[in-house]
DNA sequence: ACACTGTTGACAACGCTGTTGACAACGGAC
DNA sequence: GTCCGTTGTCAACAGCGTTGTCAACAGTGT
């Protein structure tokens, strides 16, 4: 319609498809929705962007790049790897793609230097060698985007369809035949209780234990 | 060109997804493709399966049933934990999207059902209360199924190309600045160093360590 | 033998996707 | 003023999942 007094940038860009991630999730993040959200046709972005999977990258490069700002370098080492992951979880569920997305561009982001630096730091700092600090690194990681990835799609639920579905599970869980899943049925009540950032959080304390125990 | 003798069955159909699973990954895997490698149009299946989310589904349950066969009940527990998780990776490993196929249809597969009992059991076997066993059975999913997803898409490539992809990695982590990035030069030669199941099954003894630790 | 019925596969079509190439408008450099 | 690289528009392509319609088939009751 009218002529764009400024044009399109990167930044925009990624701006948008993150507006667009957050209000309506990954189904409706196509390239023409990007296009409408900007007042522009589609094909723009391929001006800026060489692909969708290009611009993906650059959409996780932004959401993780807060990710390692904020550390308190006085703290316990135990203590910054938690926030580290914590924070890593919260952009990961953010968008949930980005995990995949991350995988697919070797070319790695800024925003993962600095996560793997922060992190290494901590376990060379515990007094790891660097073999034992490569080990746990991966450990750690491994943790922290599985536990984003089951946890994606029920955290596009809000609070009320999410504790419903977690009750539907316990609730299949708990009336298994007794027989056949003794194990099931004696935890069913326990599985899935409490926020989903609570369990993640003991893992991650369980794993460090190990880590810790003996690298 | 000639009619189909036997008639489609959801079995031949499930045998087909993964046959084209295994041959070419998820993303060839599309309903078009899959009518081809039965001979059949695409559409046929769907006199079988509502849809492709109906069809992702029975394809996890059929991988995940093989996954608690084969279990020693007289082994320990820690090694019986080991080997239901190093299965279920396997099983993930093979479609990716399994994952979250499994989480996005509440009324979960029977497969899924046999591997939460075998876990639980270990854990109660272990000493475990119930509570702890449940927390215990979501760290070493989460980490189980992190994994497979940080693993999936290099796990595609040929033994050459996964070798020349990690070394694409400690290349890149070898030649960050070094004030800037002190521990990832330190320990870039360690990373992602040997095979990815090693690592795997590294974290999972940390993790278990840790549990077997405090719960 | 016949018609009726439910099932299954073929085919065409719809709306959506990411992506490309040709074209036009713009801004800055000479 | 003229050139040229940059950027947005437009039409189009191939592919996707999915639906509705139609024909061929098996089985059953008469």
């Amino acid at each position: 319609m009218t002529t764009r007094r400024v044009p399109l940038t990167r930044d925009a860009i990624v701006d948008a498809a993150i507006h667009l991630l957050d209000q309506s999730g990954s189904d409706r993040m196509t390239m023409r929705n990007l296009g409408r959200e900007l007042g522009v046709d589609a094909t723009a972005c391929y001006r800026h962007f060489r692909d969708k999977p290009d611009l993906m990258r650059a959409v996780g490069d932004r959401l993780l790049s807060g990710v390692t700002s904020d550390l308190q370098p006085e703290a316990d080492w135990r203590a910054t790897v938690l926030i580290v992951c914590q924070q890593l979880r919260a952009a990961l569920l953010r968008q949930p793609r980005l995990a995949v997305a991350m995988r697919d561009a070797p070319p790695l982001a800024a925003g993962e230097f600095a996560i793997t630096e922060s992190l290494l730091a901590q376990f060379l700092r515990a007094g790891l060698d660097a073999r034992h600090a490569a080990l746990a690194y991966h450990s750690v990681i491994e943790l922290t985007v599985g536990s984003a990835t089951i946890d994606a799609s029920v955290d596009a639920l809000d609070d009320v369809g999410r504790q419903r579905m977690y009750d539907g599970w316990r609730q299949t869980y708990a009336t298994l035949p007794i027989d056949e899943f003794p194990a099931s049925r004696a935890v069913a009540l326990e599985l899935y209780r409490g926020p989903a950032d609570d369990r993640f959080a003991v893992a991650l304390e369980q794993l460090l234990d190990g880590i810790a125990a003996r690298g």
